[in-house]
DNA sequence: GTGCGATGTATCGGTCCGATACATCGCGGC
DNA sequence: GCCGCGATGTATCGGACCGATACATCGCAC
């Protein structure tokens, strides 16, 4: 996930580890708090090594001189390669069982804008599928178990049974918009009207992930 | 967090691994998908070695013989010991970061009715300041950082930032519950009545984690 | 009698986290 | 003038947990 993450990311611009955090826990901070160091540094290396991205000159653009002399160490910016491009697009169109889950289904999404229309169809029903699942699960539970468990657990199944109910309406939503119109921005009727001027600006309009 | 949900389960009953996965999986449904074996016999094996979990001796009870003789290594039953029940109590008193994130606190409130009002109270009011916090990141990133992020990434932040705000409000009313009267049912005032006759027995009244 | 799904224990490699360490830079306060 | 401190920045280590895989037994339907 970190690995598909990255490669996004870098599409966009170069980065340096530190940066990359940053904007990962903006773009993904609805589904995970934040990406360790611990994770983040050995992915680049092992992305780095496998070629898909490449350290980019720390470029001295105009600067004058300053020219090393106390050996220079500091931040590294990495770039994406065109293997990079590659791997980054068979990764977002192909879905194993982890695109599915919480953090491999919030990943994928981030990057809608990157993924063609049939593919983000096939993940938004492919989750729908799975927090069904989920869903029957929790009220076979609150059912069948119901008994057995104590009253804070009772209330712990009844709130993800309403978060899971939440999150098929809300995919309902997205799939439906996705088949006939076009912007991906959900309606949302409970909540009066939109609080800004609801910002959806020209449609991404199906940006490919072919080069530049 | 494994090792406090194992603790907490095998102080309703002994059990085998098998078993303990699939009332796990019951008991946590709405917040982890499954454990792994992967994790759940290499932590058996740390629980025991430590000493607060150890093996019972798989009573044939009345059975008459049947006695071995094909070497017999079925499943392996394990009961908690006096020491595991003081690490549990110990474990699911003391409160650190980690007992604020989704799966640390959705463990920790499972087990709430083996834990004391005090630090019930303790815990909901962490983590309803850990979901405020995240719902604050999610916001400044919805105002100020909107123009930045396509249609996509957005309409996931705003998804985020509901469900935030829904735990939230389900967080106070579990605060407020607990403060004042005490059953630990949420009132859900949108959806209809009960769906069957709301079942709240006697409160789980204070199951203390003392020995029977 | 045979295959197949549920029950049951177990290991291995890999991903990611949390703690920790350390170095630099700019800025405000004393 | 200089000192601390928070932001910026790179890096490693041990440990928790997952997913795939392997294998063995039992009961039952076909």
């Amino acid at each position: 996930m970190l690995e598909l993450a990255i490669l996004g990311l870098l599409q966009e611009a170069p980065m340096h580890g530190y940066e990359l955090r940053k904007e990962l826990t903006a773009k993904l901070g609805a589904i995970r708090a934040a990406i360790s160091y611990g994770s983040l540094y050995p992915t680049l290396r092992r992305l780095q090594a496998a070629g898909w991205i490449a350290e980019a000159a720390e470029t001295p653009a105009t600067a004058e001189e300053v020219p090393a002399l106390t050996s220079r160490r500091g931040r590294v910016v990495y770039k994406i390669t065109a293997e990079g491009k590659e791997r980054f697009a068979q990764l977002i169109a192909q879905a194993g069982p982890e695109t599915y889950d919480d953090t491999g289904f919030g990943v994928h999404f981030a990057f809608f804008a990157r993924t063609d229309q049939a593919t983000r169809l096939r993940i938004l029903e492919g989750r729908r599928r799975k927090i069904e699942e989920r869903r029957e699960g929790l009220r076979d539970v609150l059912g069948r178990a119901a008994e057995r468990l104590d009253a804070y657990t009772l209330e712990l199944q009844r709130h993800g049974l309403d978060a899971c109910e939440r999150e098929v309406r809300w995919l309902e939503e997205l799939i439906a918009n996705e088949r006939s119109g076009r912007a991906p921005t959900v309606p949302q009727p409970g909540t009066a009207g939109g609080r800004r001027d609801n910002n959806s600006p020209p449609p991404p309009g199906e940006t490919r992930n072919e080069r530049p």
